[in-house]
DNA sequence: GAGTCAATGTCGCAG
DNA sequence: CTGCGACGTTGACTC
């Protein structure tokens, strides 16, 4: 890996024609060939960048662009297809590489399949009944739970880590499909998750869905003791 | 703008939660207070990060965390959200910071505004006929292009620049509401696009859309030749 | 601010 | 390898 903080141009020929004014930018090399063009703002998307596989030839600038000051010109190829990303440097700030060594890969703690299984094997936090079964199927994708409660109700369960509205609205969609279907009623809905923000609340409550805060740890807890991860 | 080189392992919890083990990376901190972390591959994106507006805490490791070795722990906490990021450092291999200035910005050629816009001018490549107008409004969205041809008949228009099958299937939506309004009768679809992958060409010609293959750089050419970059 | 749609999307999985 | 869908999507634009 090498990251150089330059003055440069760049221009983009690909998918699009786009090109960056001669400014100050971090640029960053990688092993595979990629490059990537970050400004100090934006979020995690370069301004500007070449993907992997791709070649980086460093050459000579010509005469037209020695005499506008212009001291290198990367030329970034992409292996397969005929994308190019030109980068013309005025001038070098800093110039930095270290091998970065194996990397281990991001862990995705599973947190709201993990949830929805302990709720599973939890039903009572939801008002107690028997479980029908989780991912529930509906033509618009599966409910994460179906119960079916000590009155004979069927109640939908989502199961969220974080309740926003998003939520609530995916909740009522599957409760409008499910609702027409006479073998599941009466039929009601629970929105359960371990945060829910006030919006979410009152939509939902709105809509006739009962809210249920999940406690995670307490719920691991009572389950599998030895699951706790930290 | 800060890159550190360092060895560090990383935790984040937000929409999900996550963790990086140890290994060596590349930390990025712009001015905005966001942080990203990349190792020496995959694509743009980073392994981890944290988004603008946030406030970044550099604390000591506690004594358990000293004990393993960690130096300096970075505390990335979103400004709106709880989202949260932490950074245990083990040792800094390099760390260099430079203020970039101002940022010009990207400027990009040839998106899909810009074809809609050329094809709004030469409705002769359509079949010919007389615009309607752009954007023409629906309940679920605006279609692309509305046009009148010698028929009399609407023709509404989805212009893209890669043809694929969900643009079939928002031309196809646009068609269905379309169709309901007596005042657009007779009413066709078109599908434009400067390419069209197979399956969407016989999605659409099976539901009687007509395909169309838009040349950019002879569309730009005949409009305005002084547009050409290159 | 909320909603909608495009993106040089990227990424992962299944067929 | 391709199609399909989700994403901590991000970004641009409208209402």
């Amino acid at each position: 890996m090498r990251t150089v903080y330059a003055t440069c141009s760049v221009e983009y020929s690909g998918r699009l024609d786009a090109h960056l004014e001669m400014a100050n930018r971090l640029l960053m090399v990688k092993a595979d060939g990629s490059v990537l063009v970050h400004s100090d703002g934006g979020s995690y998307k370069p301004l500007n960048w070449m993907s992997p596989p791709a070649t980086m030839k460093v050459r000579e600038p010509d005469i037209e662009e020695a005499e506008a000051g212009v001291t290198e010109v990367w030329e970034v190829a992409h292996k397969k297809t005929s994308d190019l990303l030109v980068i013309r440097l005025f001038e070098i700030i800093a110039d930095v590489a270290h091998d970065l060594g194996e990397e281990p890969g991001l862990v995705k703690d599973g947190v709201e399949a993990h949830l929805q299984a302990l709720l599973a094997e939890q039903v009572d936090r939801l008002g107690g009944g028997s479980l029908v079964r989780r991912e529930y199927p509906t033509p618009i994708g599966p409910v994460d739970l179906m119960i079916r409660d000590g009155e004979g109700t069927y109640v939908a369960v989502e199961v969220k880590r974080r309740g926003e509205i998003d939520g609530v609205e995916q909740l009522t969609r599957y409760l409008e499909l499910l609702g027409r279907d006479p073998l599941l009623q009466p039929l009601r809905g629970i929105f359960a998750a371990q945060i829910i923000k006030p919006q979410a609340r009152v939509l939902a409550e709105d809509r006739g869905i009962e809210c249920v805060i999940l406690d995670y740890d307490e719920m691991r807890g009572i389950d599998h003791p030895e699951d706790r991860l930290f």
